[in-house]
DNA sequence: GTACAATAAATTGTATACAACCAAGGATGA
DNA sequence: TCATCCTTGGTTGTATACAATTTATTGTAC
């Protein structure tokens, strides 16, 4: 068959990224369930993509831990618990106070000024209550701070944890409370950025990723999700 | 060409694993230097292997961060520096920090006795000043406590360095002095852990982490690694 | 009907073939 | 001499073919 000429724009990424998105995508929100097994001329089929691409694409999954390859029998979808969830924001929530003080070090008035940036956007969001725009100011937002730190190995965990993040996190602004208090926090944190207040950053990031997690956790078990 | 069929005993491992465990071990020892593109053909024919598993090794490196990806150009050793070092024990260390309280809640005595008995081992090599033996020992005690946690996802990503921290805290077991502190602080651990005494488990490992890393930055500072 | 062996089907593991792309160098023309 | 186009060699991207292994199925004996 031909190549997969789809390429969007500028876009001409190997299909076997975008195989490892979509697959990964689908993976997280559960349209492949927990415990399935992917087989692999299925899934081909299906994409509309040999098995080369596709079992690249799988291999990435392994190393995430989002699959399961057992010897001659492929990969199965890791089963995925309200402990995960846990873990996973705490994972998070640790490294992020181990990049605080590089993000308060290499702060700069360019920065501030595109979080302010956002924060606008955010204001607006909020205002109309659309919580979908928030969910993707929320995760620019925090990437922006993120990103600010050198630290690119923790970054680096940060990020392979930043799908689960998007998935959640959008869990969390879902409740009108939460996205309240938050959209506080965010003005604040800017405020405590602003003034090089590393102290005060690192306690109220704490704070609002715990705060994150558990109204996303209470959401899930309400979904009665695991 | 007919299959590799090496298969040591029992081991019958897709050579993709073999081919991703080789490179890995190259890379990080240094012998495929930073910076080196690694072309396919050249290194499947080295390997005596064809592309297509080796593909799948490179994906898998790929996600592990020790080679980048760069579209159509295939993939480059990523350089690797001491700040990288530094970052991997840091994270390490508050992995630790994570699981603790689930390992001091699940030691078990069976635990124990199995620690006692790794210490036993430890007391001859460490009497015998046997580095390479005290090395290997020493993975497994630290092994054996971590995998006490049932937080997966950390161990995850703790597991995800293993690699490294073999290869630096092997560096560090090689000062004489650090050694010899190392070996009461792990006795002083399984005391510790006796007792369920989280708290000081907490304070001991983060000490006995961070001497490990200084004395590790301190050996490759002096070798002018980076 | 159950147990076991033999066979067939499905699926993964690996190798190879070919297409697409990039980069470098030479040919052509001004 | 310089710029531009074209070609060609090298490398990656993808598809496909075939081998090996596992799992399901069938058949036969008891």
């Amino acid at each position: 068959m031909a190549y997969q000429t789809f390429d969007p724009g500028l876009e001409n990424r190997p299909i076997r990224d975008i195989a490892y998105e979509q697959l990964k995508h689908a993976i997280i929100t559960g349209q492949i369930p927990a415990g399935s097994r992917i087989v692999e001329t299925v899934y081909a089929d299906q994409l509309h993509i040999s098995r080369t691409p596709l079992r690249e694409a799988l291999r990435k999954l392994e190393r995430d831990g989002l699959v399961e390859y057992v010897l001659h029998r492929g990969v199965v979808v890791r089963a995925f618990t309200i402990d995960d969830i846990d873990e996973i924001f705490t994972i998070r929530n640790a490294m992020m106070m181990l990049i605080l003080p590089s993000v308060v070090e290499n702060v700069t008035d360019e920065a501030l000024a595109r979080l302010r940036e956002i924060l606008k956007e955010m204001d607006v969001a909020q205002e109309k209550a659309d919580a979908d725009a928030l969910a993707v100011l929320n995760r620019e937002f925090h990437g922006s701070i993120e990103h600010l730190s050198d630290k690119l190995r923790i970054l680096r965990v940060i990020d392979s944890q930043e799908e689960y993040i998007k998935r959640f996190s959008a869990l969390a602004i879902a409740s009108v409370v939460r996205r309240s208090n938050a959209h506080q926090e965010h003005h604040q944190m800017v405020a405590l950025l602003e003034n090089r207040d590393l102290e005060g950053l690192k306690k109220l990031m704490h704070h609002h990723l715990e705060e994150s997690k558990e109204t996303c956790l209470a959401a899930v078990r309400e979904k009665h999700y695991s």
